[in-house]
DNA sequence: CAATATAAGTCAATAATATTGACCTTTTTA
DNA sequence: TAAAAAGGTCAATATTATTGACTTATATTG
């Protein structure tokens, strides 16, 4: 029996579904990371203050902070342990001395590696499950939230 | 120039977009509860259990703490919040006394529908533009990740 | 050049959260 | 009746986030 005012509609459902879909598969996909991360005392901020460097070598502190959106007080600890750790260095801007080029260190590009290598590896894996067309699909579904 | 070592091949690059699309898209998936919430002093564990709940009535707290994988210590407090702010219940089960039902009042699951209604409405408008084929091959893609 | 703005870095106080481990009660099951 | 399971709580500690103020160095602009 299906009624209109039902607590749960089909579509409900759905998209319901959908929710927990995103919930589960972040902590899937957030589980490999952490788990590397915390043998060293470091959480998921550090890693991602290593992956968008790495993305973007010469990254600005500025400019970091616009893409993690946390406050300078919140970056400053994580960023100065990593660079205490030797796995980021932060050389003066030669066309703005103000500016520090965040780069990093061999050391910490093995470890960025090392993390986002897990990450990889399970799209890597479910990519190729899926095929081309739904990797597309997949993403242009992720643009439009991430755009919102 | 392709080089066969470079240090982000053509795949690497759709792959780490790949990783930033995550990033991005469950930062905006989980901004508009997150603003509800902090008017009200609470957070997102606040939510996941207020969803759970919702989602399957009668659950117990042992399932709860499977399904969000956090401590007994770490459910405790939000947990009692939402009972003191009666947006949950927790009756004794009539076929195991040790048991505690949790269920949404009428004021809890007033606040779930709002805090969730946001991502509903996200999901469905996304959806909606990237059609029927584009939603299951994303469920197809997220299970699998999900499922790791 | 002087005033102002920008980038970075730091400190202190506070608040919120998580973590560990112990302990207790009630109820069920072996 | 003894052991196990579900729930609940406490205390101590550690971590992390948040706010606001402050400093230094450099760049830009009037």
């Amino acid at each position: 029996m299906v009624k209109s005012n039902m607590v749960d509609s089909g579509r409900e459902q759905e998209l319901h579904r959908a929710i927990e879909l995103l919930f589960f598969s972040y902590r899937a996909f957030t589980r490999g990371p952490d788990e590397i991360l915390e043998k060293r005392g470091l959480g998921r901020v550090h890693h991602r203050i290593l992956y968008f460097v790495g993305r973007d070598p010469g990254l600005s502190v500025n400019q970091l902070l616009k893409v993690l959106q946390i406050s300078k007080q919140a970056l400053n600890l994580p960023l100065r342990q990593l660079l205490s750790m030797e796995l980021i260095k932060n050389d003066k801007s030669k066309s703005d001395g103000r500016v520090r080029e965040l780069k990093l260190t061999a050391a910490g590009r093995r470890l960025e590696t090392r993390l986002t290598g897990t990450q990889i590896l399970q799209l890597e894996s479910v990519f190729a499950n899926c095929g081309k067309k739904s990797e597309k699909a997949w993403k242009q579904v992720m643009q439009q939230l991430a755009d919102d």
